[in-house]
DNA sequence: AGAGCCGCATGACAGATGTCATGAGCGGCG
DNA sequence: CGCCGCTCATGACATCTGTCATGCGGCTCT
């Protein structure tokens, strides 16, 4: 189509987000156009810039980049998406997927690949790391439910389960029970290594 | 000096590792010489390259930046040190200054500080964020004795008691003590949230 | 030398946590 | 409709965790 592609960037940290706009800056054919700092201004924003790409960082304030993700999707569906993590968790790269994400790309990843993704996903291409991808299909979908996600979550700072259970409106009883299948679904010993282990595959 | 500031650039993420540096080769008077993903590959490409400042990542495999720049400074003590990180916590700051950092950044900060920082450095000046740096003076020196933080360092995961008195060649009732002791200090109620608070504090 | 801190340990105890059996109500699916 | 899974709850039990008192040996500082 037109002359340069138009992305927007979605990053929290400042420096990170102005480095990578610089880095895409060096590329002839690639315009960062608008730049925020929270996931739950990726839709307004994007709806001012008559974007090509959005370039979303997940762990953000306001929203993840997954959330805005599935927003934009739905809003303005011709704009792609390009997921961008620090984290390779297989978890990640489903959900992302299911929020219609074009490509997934960790930090890791040589700086190369950044705007090559960019023109991929505009040519109508996925790019997805064909190891992460593997390792997506190998552990399977998220065994726990709604309530033992909810659980394990408020449990993360090390609430103890009366906290828990007035946090949540529930009796002690019953976040224990949740507590109990989450630990057993995840084949650990107690709360903490279930909550280990759910924020590494990307659960929680 | 010479014309240009060479810089060694330290930090795991490429993609983040590659942005900075075309961030920094935007500005005429700066020049990345190296680039290194591994905290302790630092001294030894410092040594190869006669470079001005280097500027460290904390959170790297291998060695942290924080004991990358005490190696430095150590070895190679002309070489101004500029310690970045994605987390202000005020115990790093305070580990930074004593390694003998002369400037410490957090990624949230606007980019157009990592290149000020890297040119305040040279001429002699040190660069810290004076609200990190009242909150690090705020809240006083890590109150964990070496055995506590080691104990605490390695319940993180989720380990229980038997675990840590095997790894860390303890009784049972020994762990246990630390633990006490460390959960007092930090005046929470478990392991968990002194662990949490622990890594806040950047005291772990 | 004595005081004091740290590392390490034990034993006893209360309270928190994890497991299990059991059951009620609700919704979906064949 | 019957079956199943999810939510929520209770009670009982075993184990784990956190606290406290106490003790010993080593080290440092005065």
């Amino acid at each position: 189509m037109s002359s340069t592609i138009k992305v927007l960037l979605a990053e929290d940290q400042s420096m990170v987000r102005e480095a990578l706009a610089a880095l895409l800056g060096l590329e002839d054919d690639i315009e960062v156009v608008a730049q925020v700092a929270r996931g739950d201004e990726v839709l307004p924003t994007a709806r001012q810039h008559d974007i090509d790409v959005a370039l979303l960082d997940i762990e953000m304030p306001g929203c993840t980049g997954i959330e805005a993700a599935a927003q934009l999707h739905k809003a303005l569906p011709t704009v792609k998406l390009v997921v961008l993590t620090t984290f390779g968790r297989p978890g990640y790269l489903r959900s992302a997927m299911e929020a219609g994400a074009d490509a997934f790309l960790v930090k890791d990843a040589p700086a190369a690949q950044l705007a090559e993704a960019v023109r991929k996903v505009l040519a109508g291409e996925r790019v997805i790391d064909p190891t992460l991808a593997a390792a997506a299909l190998a552990e399977g979908a998220n065994p726990l439910t709604d309530r033992e996600r909810e659980v394990l979550r408020a449990a993360a700072d090390g609430s103890t389960n009366a906290e828990l259970a007035a946090a949540l409106h529930l009796s002690q009883g019953t976040v224990r029970n949740y507590l109990s299948t989450a630990i057993q679904k995840l084949a650990v010993r107690n709360r903490a290594e279930a909550v280990r282990i759910a924020r590494e595959k990307g659960w929680l």
